[in-house]
DNA sequence: TTGCCCATGTAATACGTTACATGATTTC
DNA sequence: GAAATCATGTAACGTATTACATGGGCAA
């Protein structure tokens, strides 16, 4: 797992580099209520998992415990090859495509429902989505509503839109499944394709 | 981990289950080529996951080895444990949202780069989606040239128009992105919203 | 007889979740 | 002084990837 020969798998040690290079210098208290906020629909982690991955940071160089604050207190301050890590992850590292969903894999086993437990499925899938989808639209307004000429709240800004744009997809396509399904069913609102 | 009372974490359990249910009896290594093709986009795993998880699942009572073919081939056939366990799972599992993904991770951290580099980033990242897009709508031409009459290519249809939905929907999120970060970037097609 | 595909397994390691465990500080 | 929050860690377990290991059958 050296800085320039990089494989895959090392995702959460991304994300904790790119809070702290855009937040300034946090302990892992600080980090972890920032995954459990901003960074939850991208990328998850408790606590167990981040301070252990810190502690392995600090080990290969890429942070430093620049200051201790209040009852052990860490504070973790991102170094120039900490940077250099995550500026190459960024630009060099190609992701898989979004792979193993829970959600994809009921819709690929519908066909062995009956239409009627099938559309069930897809009202559920609906509510769900529509619930995400408030969730994130939530997130946006706040954004919105922050001083305008903070850089902040552009992190995680295009992902917003991304997970915004795929939320409205899925439901377009639980809508358009059902229509398949059962031409007679009530698809609540729009029409299908 | 009991048959009705079930939390989370085994899909590839559901994906077996799935398979054998559609399918009808097969081996180890009959559903482990099956995970490389048709059910890739949803779900992985390789055969070293597959063999040990069949063998728990006959000790479960959800699958028996009905059969044994040549050279020590074990044919697996789905019990009627098993088929109800599939169906509870389809129709009262509520899946949570697609969560870590590498792909929203680099478009939340985009901020982080400046515009050159970030364009690039899109660049690649359209080019990637363009070719999974290609290969999505490859199986979905192999499914339309089966026979009219067989049911077998329904199974996986509705997921494969899902992804190709959110394929579709992650190169319009990366040209208006784009665009947002550079107006006078060569969208290559299309025009921003 | 050499190489390829069929066919099944285990081992080592990494990643991720839940639960366990501890103690300091602030607030009511 | 009781409860909530701050703050950090470890342990146990489950899931997933890569590599290791073995042997049968078939075709060139």
């Amino acid at each position: 797992m050296s800085i320039l020969s990089y494989d895959g798998g090392m995702s959460l040690r991304i994300a904790l580099l790119g809070l702290l290079s855009f937040s300034g210098p946090a302990s892992g208290y600080d980090l972890t209520k920032k995954f459990e906020t901003s960074i939850n629909h991208v990328w998850q982690a408790g606590h167990s998992q981040i301070y252990p991955e810190l502690a392995k940071m600090a080990a290969d160089g890429l942070i430093t415990v620049e200051a201790e604050g209040a009852r052990g207190r860490k504070i973790y301050t991102i170094t120039r090859e900490g940077r250099d890590e995550l500026r190459h992850w960024l630009t060099e590292h190609t992701p898989p495509g979004p792979v193993r969903s829970e959600g994809a894999l009921q819709a690929f086993l519908l066909p062995i429902l009956d239409p009627p437990e099938a559309l069930a499925v897809l009202r559920r899938t609906t509510e769900a989505v529509e619930a995400k989808l408030e969730h994130l639209q939530g997130l946006r307004a706040v954004k919105g509503s922050q001083a305008a000429g903070r850089e902040e709240h552009k992190l995680g800004g295009y992902a917003l839109d991304l997970g915004i744009r795929h939320a409205l997809t899925t439901l377009a396509w639980a809508r358009d499944t059902a229509a398949a399904i059962d031409p007679d069913a009530d698809p609540g609102q729009g029409e299908p394709a």
